[in-house]
DNA sequence: TAGCAACCACTAACA
DNA sequence: GTGGTTGCTA
């Protein structure tokens, strides 16, 4: 089953509490002190600091269990939340081990979103939607604002209809609707923006849709504006539960508060050192306001680490003292000591992907003094997925097989996209998204003149595309080839559509038959592309995916639960993810390379973010070395080439709060050694001593008067792209420069330390030379 | 309409 | 350098 299901939630309490309530508890045994304090601590506000690695999803999923078997609730009484399909499922299936029974029980389990759209289906109308809106992704949100943009006659070029996208998930993040818009909010997107956000929330009504933040948002003012089934859902909730709080945006945390103020028991789960999710709306601020939000509430904080060796945690702790404002916490472990973290420099990019594979072949074969590791056991984590290359070049050349987490996530690969248009219009055909989506894929001879045919008619007629297409076939207003083949497509449609009732067919063979019927399959298969095998390869699991649903509604609504596809790898692998995915995994032995300043902390999280952005960015070093169980090894290179073009590289600020005890620097033969520091090309002889401050170091000075040595075997050209910030000379007209608040530009105009930018999105303005950064590589 | 050259942007990613 | 989109031409 799944988390959109829409059983009858309040009623379905299969599981007895009472029937429970008198076994022992032999759950609590296998806990420490604190997890045991979380796990009893039931009523009132808690907030469960739980660090790396501390035992987190058993206390939250005991404390569940505990509820249930103490009789103090009733499984249909708890809200318990999550983020990810991934980890509601987690926390379902490992209640339900407890139990020794599926935990089906328990409707109000799953995903902020999911348990809105379930709200949202039993009060759409409340928001001028019908229980059957459909949920729009963001191409498809993307592809609307598209038109309203190029309705309202902005140039497009200019104002990107993706960066008005982003204001408005953004708004959205942050529970603000076109009504209660700050004014300061005004300027977004030329001044457009808000004028766009009503147009765009007024469509989104009449297509009978919502966008994922609108699940959340209608929800909320649900609540606000109806104090009777706020109260009611107050009283149902008697128990709230939320994993992972420190990602909470602003939306999210009013939706909990306004549910909270009842009962008041609400235990948030979290840890401030991992929030890394700033720049999608996370509000690291909900969790450290925690105890002023709810008085009285008890902070229980699980310290004791059953991961990592004590030089890993030591490590980690030395990284993550930098912050300030945190709420504090100091893990420890009973473990073995271990190995120290090992750090090597590098001297360029390649040279760290090679010798990380014959690190990885050497732990494989247990000679390093360490036990053999399996490849399953290792991973290579990085900043930004750019980073993967490198690893994935070299790992083909020596043939180490690997995986990679995160990619393009199944359901928005190209191919499952337009099936389920496909499916969606056969179910709903009035889906003029879809139908946009599919009317020439395959190509069916309706091009741009054809489509806007039919987007007249429909819109003369006041009726959904599909029904705009038949009347312009009935009139003659299309002929050739188009005309027949839009005329196969609409019978298509109508047969599967009629077909979705057919008891004697299912949906299985349904969607297949589509597929086929379509011409879909045939594209594919016509394809000489390399990528066509894969595309028909996933075309198929999308159809065995089906097998889980009852028929194709239901596979729709339930599409993102069938993304992690994981399973069925074959043989041993070494995993390469980003730190972002890594979140929330562990592995024996974890490679962190590209530890640069610039790229790690990442140049544009500090352009953007300032100080702020340097906390998140050592919050993610932190999350990547407390990834690691046995062996962590960090990594950095003195050259890199970005973007096509060589930069000289400063080992990470982050290198330097290592705390030394716990670090072991391994020279790589016939190179600079010592030092953290040591960033090869300039700093051979520099101690660590005399790079206490790196940036007065004689080597950060060198490298800005671009003295230092190029690197023989490198372009000429190869160049650093470190920009003085104080020589205004640096900039030149046409330059397309960086600015934190404004976003990419060109230099139009230099006055002394002024400089006159048109901005890509914020139009001209006048800014200090300071403030901006190049985008491309710039002489000085 | 389809194919190719030109142009642009470039941190991370959940539902 | 690279992938994705757009605009022009055959």
């Amino acid at each position: 089953m799944s988390t959109y299901d829409e059983s009858d939630a309040f009623e379905g309490a299969s599981l007895s509490a009472r029937a429970m309530a008198a076994r022992p508890s032999p759950y609590l045994d296998g806990l420490n002190p604190e997890q045991r304090k979380a796990v009893e601590t039931i009523e009132g506000p808690v907030l469960m600091l739980a660090g790396a690695g501390t035992g987190k999803t058993k206390a939250l999923t005991t404390r569940i269990v505990h509820m249930l078997n103490s009789g103090k609730a009733r499984p249909n009484e708890i809200l318990a939340v999550t983020f990810t399909n991934k980890a509601a499922r987690e926390m379902k299936n490992r209640v339900g081990q407890m139990l020794g029974q599926p935990a089906e029980g328990m409707p109000w389990l799953g995903t902020f979103h999911s348990i809105c759209v379930k709200l949202l289906r039993r009060h759409a109308e409340l928001v001028g939607l019908k229980s059957s809106f459909t949920i729009l992704d963001s191409d498809d949100q993307l592809r609307l604002l598209k038109q309203l943009v190029q309705a309202a006659g902005i140039d497009d070029k200019r104002w990107p209809a993706r960066a008005l996208a982003g204001v408005i998930d953004n708004w959205k993040n942050r529970a603000w609707t076109p009504d209660n818009l700050p004014a300061a909010e005004a300027g977004a997107y030329d001044g457009k923006a808000p004028a766009l956000y009503r147009q765009y929330q007024a469509r989104l009504i009449e297509l009978n849709a919502v966008d994922f933040g609108d699940l959340l948002l209608h929800v909320v003012s649900i609540f606000q504006t109806h104090d009777d089934i706020l109260a009611q859902y107050q009283r149902w909730f008697r128990f709230i539960m939320v994993d992972e709080y420190q990602d909470t945006n602003v939306a999210q945390y009013l939706w909990l508060r306004l549910l909270a103020a009842g009962h008041k028991n609400i235990c948030c789960v979290g840890d401030d050192d991992q929030s890394i999710y700033g720049w999608r709306g996370a509000e690291v601020g909900n969790i450290l306001r925690f105890e002023a939000d709810f008085p009285g509430a008890a902070v229980i904080r699980l310290e004791q680490n059953y991961r990592s060796t004590p030089h890993i945690l030591a490590a980690a702790s030395g990284i993550i003292a930098g912050n300030k404002g945190r709420l504090g916490k100091e893990l420890w472990t009973e473990a073995e000591e271990g190995e120290k973290v090992r750090l090597i420099g590098h001297w360029d990019g390649e040279e760290e992907a090679r010798w990380i594979g014959e690190e990885v072949e050497a732990m494989q074969g247990g000679t390093r003094g360490l036990r053999a590791f399996s490849l399953d056991d290792m991973a290579i984590l990085v900043r930004a997925s750019h980073q993967m290359r490198a690893f994935e070049d070299r790992f083909l050349t020596i043939g180490m097989p690997y995986r990679v987490i995160g990619g393009p996530r199944f359901y928005e690969r190209m191919e499952i996209r337009d099936a389920m248009a496909y499916f969606r219009l056969v179910t709903s055909p009035a889906d003029d998204l879809a139908f946009e989506r599919i009317v020439n894929t395959p190509k069916r001879g309706l091009g741009d003149k054809a489509q806007q045919k039919i987007q007249i008619t429909a819109r003369a007629n006041g009726v959904p595309l599909i029904e705009g297409a038949r009347l312009l076939l009935e009139e003659k207003g299309l002929g050739g080839k188009g005309a027949v083949e839009l005329g196969k497509l609409l019978d298509g449609l109508d047969r599967w559509g009629r077909m979705t009732g057919d008891k004697d067919i299912s949906h299985i063979e349904l969607a297949e038959m589509i597929l086929d019927e379509s011409g879909y399959t045939e594209m594919w298969q016509n394809d000489k592309t390399p990528e066509a095998p894969g595309r028909l390869e996933n075309l198929k699991e999308l159809v065995k995916a089906l097998e889980q649903f009852e028929n194709l509604q239901g596979f729709l609504e339930h599409v993102s639960l069938i993304m992690d596809n994981e399973a069925g790898e074959d043989g041993e692998k070494i995993s390469i993810m980003t730190l972002h995915a890594a979140k929330g995994l562990e592995f024996p032995v974890v490679f962190l390379p590209g530890w640069e300043d610039g790229l790690f902390p990442s140049q544009r999280s500090m352009d953007e973010s300032g100080q702020r952005g340097v906390e998140e960015e050592r919050r993610l070093a932190y999350v990547g070395v407390t990834r690691a169980e046995e062996v962590c090894t960090i990594s950095f290179a003195g050259n890199r080439r970005v973007y096509g073009q060589w930069q000289s590289q400063m080992p990470s600020r982050f290198i330097d709060e290592l705390p030394e005890d716990h670090v072991e620097v391994l020279t790589p033969p016939g190179l600079y050694g010592g030092g953290y520091g040591a960033v090869g090309m300039n700093s051979t002889i520099e101690t660590r001593a005399a790079e206490a401050n790196v940036y007065n170091s004689p080597g950060w000075r060198r490298l800005q008067s671009r003295s230092a040595e190029r690197p023989t075997h490198q372009p000429r050209e190869a160049s650093n792209t470190v920009i003085d910030l104080h020589a205004v000379s640096a900039h030149s007209m046409g330059e397309r420069v960086f600015h934190q608040k404004f976003g990419y530009g060109a230099i139009i105009g230099i006055e002394g330390d002024k400089l006159e930018i048109e901005f890509d999105k914020a139009g001209i303005k006048k800014v200090v030379a300071r403030f901006i950064t190049g985008t491309d590589d710039v002489p000085f």
